[in-house]
RNA sequence: GCGGGUGUAGCUUAAUGGUAAAGCUGUAGCCUUCCAAGCUACUGACGAGGGUUCGAUUCCCUUCACCCGCUCCA
């Protein structure tokens, strides 16, 4: 459950996300863009940081994968293959009275299963669909179970259109069960014409409209007839799919072995909401690792802990994780296996990354469709067969809302004083804080103190992302940097300078953002006690 | 897509049918020997469009965005 004070943190999350360069609303001078968000210059970072360390740990610390950059231009043949096009382009109508929205192809067999449909379609069999029956049924069945019918809200409008309806026609014996019904549910024909009742409370339901979960689009200078259509691609597993021969002829893999890829996709969401975990517009992770058909279950399980591992390897700790595993009924249909991993946003428990074992079911949707042989052929076994698959797929900008959430603190701190003062700070892992380190210079009216903080800033750049920072007093330097998550602060003071005796000379104060402690460095030592910790 | 809520500067908040105010932040300068010190100056806003009006940030309508609930999420 989600309660008033996890809405108030994630408030002061996305303030802080937009104070300090993480993440804008797209268009924003234009008054913003529903569902799509700019990342700034920290959140960029960040996000890079994020897919740096999953392309090194998925990719090129393993043996078994290699990468991949598909096109997000998809051609339409493959998402017709894959499923897509059709799954995705229902139309959905609305009920005007309960809200609900549906598949507009569903409504008729939704509603023959539906309990105010059963007592009408008898009387109807048997020939008894007149007056009196239609009245009680009205007033006992149907306001129980259809309240929002037209029959049964207004039994007598209803019926003189109903009449009128079957003088015209000779009588109600040529009338489809179908179109009865939707009589039943017409209160005003001349405005409406024939209604179709909602299947849960008989309410009339909106005209169809065509809802694709795809972004389509129009390729070449012909415009836009129907050969010209192509689609943003709605997850990057596809072009994985579709290249996997390519792949196995040119990268020297056997079985197991997979194919990683991250990049943008694009799903016209009905509803984005809670900032952005459901944009329109995002970025996934996604490895399809391929495998034989006894090693699938087996392997589902491997890559589940292998991506835990990877969450708590950035930050995020396991105690903070759910895994769902996913029911049957809920399963896509050719999923023998499906794993959910979770994260306490503040805004509820939500999924970051699906772990899937989809079977053979792509490959082979692929290889029918395009005439391709897609099979994999086992030199030990000499056996011929379409690889199945294990699928890890992660969500970019999910992952990066997750180390936001999660790295953000408010402490209490009191100064020598005793005046205290609420401290914002991002407790990054040092692996993924978009700025590593920041330099200063104690002072900055002191040339000596600049100079040389400008010799070790230079230093540490072409190593890892910096900030140099001159302007105000030390504290307030420190405390900036907290709120932009950065791990170590540097500082260049007079004892570096010499001035407190050799024994100091050519060290510096590195600051240690979550306890604000301090220790002395030699400037010979940094990079070696600094880039193991941010790697 | 439906219902409810919210839109004033980067943030937090004022006021008003008649020149839009402040604090913090930011920037520049001075100062400053380790945790948002001080002084000076500056930048910067009524989400957008239309209507009513002599005049609208304020009233009305439309629209856009965000938040909450439904719904959806291959």
């Amino acid at each position: 459950m989600t309660t008033a004070t996890d809405h108030q943190r994630m408030e002061k999350i996305v303030s802080l996300c937009k104070r300090r360069g993480f993440i804008f609303q797209a268009a924003e001078i234009y008054g913003g863009l529903n569902g799509v968000w700019d990342f700034g210059p920290l959140g960029v970072e960040l996000k890079r940081n994020l897919k740096d360390y999953w392309w090194r740990v998925m990719v090129r610390e393993r043996d078994d994968v290699v990468g991949l950059d598909g096109s997000i231009l998809t051609h339409r043949a493959v998402l017709k293959a894959s499923g897509h096009e059709d799954t995705f382009s229902d139309p959905m109508s609305t009920c005007k009275h309960c809200k609900r929205l549906q598949r507009a192809d569903q409504i008729w067999p939704q509603i023959e299963q539906s309990d105010w449909y059963d007592a009408l379609a008898e009387m109807f069999a048997l020939g008894r669909l007149d007056t009196p029956n239609l009245q009680r049924w009205a007033e006992t069945k149907g306001r129980r179970d259809a309240p929002n019918l037209a029959i049964v809200r207004n039994f007598p409008v209803t019926l003189s259109w109903l009449s009128e309806r079957l003088e015209r026609t000779g009588g109600g014996a040529e009338l489809p069960m179908r179109e009865f019904v939707q009589h039943l549910a017409t209160e005003q024909f001349n405005q409406t014409g024939l209604v179709t009742p909602c299947p849960h409370c008989g309410g009339e339901l909106t005209e169809p409209r065509p809802f694709n979960l795809m972004f389509r689009t129009n390729m070449g200078a012909s415009g836009d007839d129907e050969t010209s259509i192509a689609y943003l691609r709605p997850e990057t597993a596809q072009s994985i799919f579709v290249q996997f021969k390519n792949v196995l002829d040119t990268a020297r893999k056997k079985l197991p072995f997979g194919i990683a890829q991250i990049g943008k996709a694009f799903r016209n969401e009905i509803n984005p909401r809670n900032y952005i975990f459901r944009s329109r517009e995002f970025e996934q992770m996604e490895l399809e690792y391929f495998c034989a058909p006894e090693d699938g279950m087996r392997l589902l399980d491997y890559w589940l802990e292998e991506r835990l591992r990877f969450y708590e390897n950035i930050g995020i700790p396991r105690a903070k994780l759910h895994v769902l595993t996913v029911p049957d009924a809920d399963r896509a249909f050719y999923s023998k296996g499906t794993y959910d991993i979770e994260y306490e946003f503040p805004f509820g428990v939500q999924e970051l990354e699906g772990v899937a074992y989809r079977t053979d079911y792509d490959l082979t949707q692929h290889q029918n469709a395009s005439g391709k042989p897609l099979e994999y052929f086992d030199e030990e076994t000499k056996a011929k067969f379409v690889p199945h698959v294990v699928e890890p797929s992660a969500g970019v900008d999910r992952t990066v809302l997750a180390l936001i959430c999660e790295a953000f603190a408010e402490e209490t701190v009191t100064d020598e004083k005793g005046k205290s003062e609420t401290r914002t700070v991002m407790r990054f892992h040092p692996r993924i804080a978009p700025v590593k380190v920041g330099v200063f210079p104690l002072l900055k009216n002191k040339p000596d103190l600049v100079a040389k903080a400008r010799e070790v800033h230079a230093l540490l750049k072409p190593h890892m992302m910096t900030f140099y920072d001159e302007a105000g007093a030390i504290g307030r330097r420190y405390r900036r940097q907290d709120e932009a998550g950065t791990p170590f602060g540097l500082t260049i003071d007079f004892e570096t300078l010499g001035e407190r005796g050799d024994e100091l000379r050519d060290t510096v104060t590195l600051r240690h953002r979550d306890s604000m402690q301090q220790e002395r460095v030699k400037i010979a030592d940094l990079l070696g006690k600094l880039l193991p910790q941010v790697m």
